[in-house]
DNA sequence: AAGGCGTGGAA
DNA sequence: TTTCCAAGCCT
């Protein structure tokens, strides 16, 4: 049986091998939780914005053990400015979860560590996989662009992983596990760096003789609309506002601080209302808020 | 399963 | 200026 993409994976290894960035939560002196810290992170956010906040969260929390022995607003508040802060809610219940459940160890298989908060189907296998060395199919949106652009030929995948996809990268994935993580890796930085979304740079990539996509010209884009997401007068918006306030705040502020983040009355009072509900805002029986 | 959830840099 | 995007998760 023939797998006609398997030449893709040597050429991409040789590549990552001389491109690949000098990254923290990669190599020798990466731990796992360290990995684990990036990984939640690197969740929608970008490597360069990612770099300064998790240094100095791994010097502040080393282990899992350190960071369950704070409270969960005191993540939220390191967690400054990278956005989509119930992440760092879900870093500190999964550090709590591993502090009383794993020993203080970051669990290796897919099973145990998908059943932590925050952690997705993704995230699981990169950490099994970068972290402990796991053979494990990683398919995150680099990924998927490089297999749909490479393989299948066409710019952009479909908004969710079907079974197709995942057939693909699984029979694409090495064998042997340390080259089935160093390949998951490689792949990701190919598409984060070189085989990008917008404007890729196809001269510098090693598989572009090969990639179906640009063999059929390269088609733009022509399946459903990819949705945008509005930001001006959002409640995310707002949100991130009054998450702010809380944020710059040395302890609990009164309801006049937060109602100068946002002139709307009715869409302040959701937020607020959400964030409560989200476990990022907490309202002290005094009638002041502040951070779990 | 489609939509909500932050933020800031680039073009 | 506006639009698009960056290693997803959860409901």
């Amino acid at each position: 049986m023939s797998r006609p993409s398997s030449d893709l994976v040597d050429p991409i290894l040789a590549w990552y091998d001389e491109h690949a960035r000098d990254l923290p939560w990669r190599g020798n002196g990466a731990t796992p939780w360290s990995v684990m810290v990036s990984e939640f992170m690197l969740q929608q956010t970008p490597v360069v914005r990612v770099l300064p906040v998790h240094a100095t969260w791994l010097e502040r929390w080393p282990t899992p053990a350190a960071l369950a022995a704070e409270s969960s607003g005191e993540a939220v508040r390191a967690w400054g400015r990278l956005g989509y802060p119930r992440r760092a809610l879900r870093l500190h219940a999964a550090a709590v979860a591993i502090t009383e459940q794993h020993g203080g160890e970051v669990p290796d298989s897919y099973d145990e560590l998908i059943a932590l908060p925050g952690v997705g189907d993704y995230t699981a296998a990169a950490i099994a996989s970068f972290a402990h060395g796991r053979r494990q199919v990683v398919l995150d949106t680099n990924v998927r662009r490089v297999l749909a652009r490479a393989v299948s030929g066409v710019e952009f995948p479909a908004r969710s992983v079907n079974r197709a996809e995942r057939d693909l990268a699984a029979d694409l994935l090495p064998g042997d596990a340390p080259t089935a993580a160093t390949w998951s890796v490689a792949v990701m930085e190919l598409g984060a760096l070189v085989c990008t979304a917008a404007r890729p740079q196809c001269p510098a990539c090693p598989v572009s003789d090969q990639c179906r996509w640009q063999a059929a010209g390269a088609p733009p884009y022509d399946g459903p609309p990819r949705p945008v997401q509005a930001w001006a007068g959002t409640d995310r918006q707002c949100r991130g506002r009054i998450l702010a306030v809380l944020r710059d705040a040395p302890g609990s502020v009164d309801r006049a601080r937060l109602d100068a983040a946002w002139d709307e009355p009715v869409q302040r009072e959701r937020a607020l209302a959400s964030l409560l509900t989200d476990g990022l805002l907490v309202l002290d029986d005094d009638g002041r808020y502040r951070l779990p």
